[in-house]
DNA sequence: TCCTCTAACACATTTGAAACGC
DNA sequence: AGCGTTTCAAATGTGTTAGAGG
């Protein structure tokens, strides 16, 4: 294995800045017994070349360094994601395709600043600013909902969030073009259900869907642009359909998440992924993913704030008819619980009305409107571009197990195919232990006091929780696998639609034959794995501009499944 | 039986095209 | 012709509800 690793390894270094400009020899040191772990290293050590920090917005003060950048991959050069798509396979049951290399090493592109002459973004080096602050604009409208726990619905053809995240920024360069972004995470290892009048944990959380990453739609602008409004997601959407296509984000019902603001310093998509990612996480908006709502407090706090729900109001339509019927406890029913006195009840109505003035803006999109980068034009390029939103290349999601796996679930007890999802949650609480011994712990994230679950102990958002590569009964000896860090994984499923359609395309670097024979030696222990690309890009050029769209589940191992798994 | 999820529903808001006036 | 304002229908965003399904 160490002969086939410094083969691979010369195979890397062999390839040419595509760029010209480097002459840097590519990073080397990698550990491990399988060529797809020191694969994976080494486009860590590449990729995560800038670590972004998870700053308290509250305080300002980095928590700890976040490990990688968290969504390389989506809205690469068609090109360039179509050899990381393939790449990226080989981590997840199987190793590069010989092909793959006909498009070059992933390597050439994500060289660290420095070795490749790429100008840096942000400060120099390419870290996170950390003059960068962020700030929760409805603060007091969050605190009301996390005060009783955040339920956010997700229906299968999205919903938005509300409150809806609004944030402002400070500490920008005027003149530096910056994207805002935002992720939802999973904020434990945890499933509840509503027992009574609160959230208790009811098992193992299920495996998270592969993340997404919505870019808000006025990105890149400048930062004088992006700190002279607050930054609203009110665009962004929720759902809990693995397969959606729209590019909403996919969550779990009856788990809880944290969303994540990332504020990049780059001028383009391109130079997105290889940029410092300066992350916020603002405690207080977490929330539980719902199909419907449990608690009837934050049902009536979403009616008394959310303009949409005004007909369910008290002198609403619906609600008239529906207190006619008296199916339904009033406000003041909901919030005579015994646990709530009168004068609290008056504090909630007072506040409700605070609210209804201080949140007004809330779905104001005014503060869209006189941008140079116009978030209406942003929009109405989106929509004119649903060609490329209809064929979202979505790779298979790589913590999933095997599609045949999936596949004899229907046929078959399910058992293979729980064990590996129920072993991708077990690993999430390594996860947090792996991630305090490089990070402040997570417990620093979100504060004690602010807990939406009581009366078990607060728990922390993990930063970066880890997957299994979904194998049955681990990872067989000399295989591909282990864990790797779910922004890792997340790669694949972080080509929004938003992303591809906006991306631009890079020649195509030349083919090193020498590197490419190495590196084919290199994987020649692994043939049972080896698949060819048209299984997966079916009916594309031997160099396609974009990978051809492929359905989470749809994707298959090849023919020659090793008998161990 | 319980829990979770979905689709249909009525209402409120937003959007954008058309009409109109200057 | 160009621009700004108004109007209005369609689209979209809400919570509610009944019922399906495990």
């Amino acid at each position: 294995m160490g002969g086939q690793k410094q083969t691979l390894s010369r195979a890397v270094s062999g390839l040419p800045c595509p760029r010209g400009r480097c002459s840097a020899p590519f990073r080397d040191g990698w550990t491990g017994s399988s060529p797809y772990l020191a694969l994976a290293r080494e486009w860590l050590s590449v990729a995560g070349a800038w670590p972004a920090k998870i700053q308290n917005p509250q305080h300002g003060q980095a928590l700890g360094t976040l490990g990688i950048h968290p969504y390389l991959g989506g809205g690469l050069p068609a090109n360039l994601t179509d050899h990381l798509e393939r790449y990226r396979l080989g981590f997840h049951g199987g190793v590069p395709s010989q092909t793959h290399l006909a498009h070059g090493f992933p390597g050439d592109y994500l060289k660290p600043h420095g070795q490749c002459g790429f100008p840096a973004p942000g400060l120099p080096g390419g870290k996170p600013d950390p003059r960068i602050k962020a700030r929760l604009e409805n603060e007091n409208l969050w605190a009301q909902f996390d005060k009783f726990g955040t339920e956010m619905i997700i229906t299968k053809l999205g919903r938005r969030m509300f409150p809806t995240v609004k944030m402002s920024a400070s500490g920008l360069e005027p003149n530096t073009k910056y994207f805002v972004l935002m992720d939802i995470v999973p904020a434990d290892d945890s499933r509840y259900k509503f027992q009574g009048k609160e959230w208790v944990v009811a098992g193992k959380a299920e495996p998270h869907m592969p993340g997404r990453l919505y870019i808000h739609p006025d990105s890149p602008a400048s930062g004088a642009q992006w700190m002279r409004h607050p930054i609203s997601f009110q665009k962004l959407k929720l759902t809990n359909n693995n397969l959606d296509q729209q590019g909403h984000i996919i969550l779990n019902s009856m788990h809880k998440y944290q969303p994540r603001i990332h504020i990049v310093a780059a001028p383009d998509l391109v130079s997105l992924h290889w940029a410092a990612f300066n992350t916020f996480a603002f405690p207080q908006t977490c929330f539980m993913a719902v199909t419907a709502y449990q608690n009837e407090r934050i049902t009536q706090l979403k009616i008394d704030n959310n303009p949409f729900a005004k007909g369910f109001r008290e002198n609403g339509q619906l609600r008239s008819k529906k207190r006619s019927g008296g199916a339904s406890p009033t406000s003041g029913e909901l919030t005579s619980s015994p646990e709530k006195t009168t004068s609290d009840n008056d504090d909630v109505l007072d506040k409700r009305a605070r609210l209804n003035s201080v949140d007004s803006g809330d779905l104001d999109v005014s503060d869209l409107d006189d941008r140079p980068a116009s978030s209406m034009s942003v929009e109405k390029d989106l929509s004119d571009e649903k060609v490329d939103v209809e064929s979202p290349p979505t790779p298979p999601p790589p913590f999933l197990p095997p599609p045949q796996l999936i596949k004899s679930e229907v046929e078959e007890p399910p058992t293979s195919l729980v064990s590996p999802l129920m072993s991708a949650a077990s690993l999430m609480a390594a996860a947090v232990a792996e991630s305090q011994k490089h990070t402040s712990s997570p417990a620093d994230i979100r504060p004690p006091e602010a807990s939406m679950l009581s009366p078990a102990a607060p728990r922390p958002c993990l930063p970066s929780p880890t997957y299994s590569t979904g194998l049955p009964g681990g990872v067989p000896a000399g295989m591909p696998g282990g864990s790797l860090p779910y922004p890792y994984l997340y790669y694949s499923h972080m080509m929004s639609p938003y992303l591809l359609s906006r991306a631009p395309h890079l020649p195509t670097p030349t083919l090193d034959k020498t590197a490419v024979a190495a590196t084919r030696d290199a994987y020649s222990g692994y043939s049972p794995y080896l698949r060819s690309p048209a299984s997966h890009h079916s009916s594309l050029p031997t160099t396609p501009s974009r990978p051809a769209p492929i359905h989470p589940y749809s994707y298959a191992l090849p023919p020659q499944v090793p008998a161990n798994l």
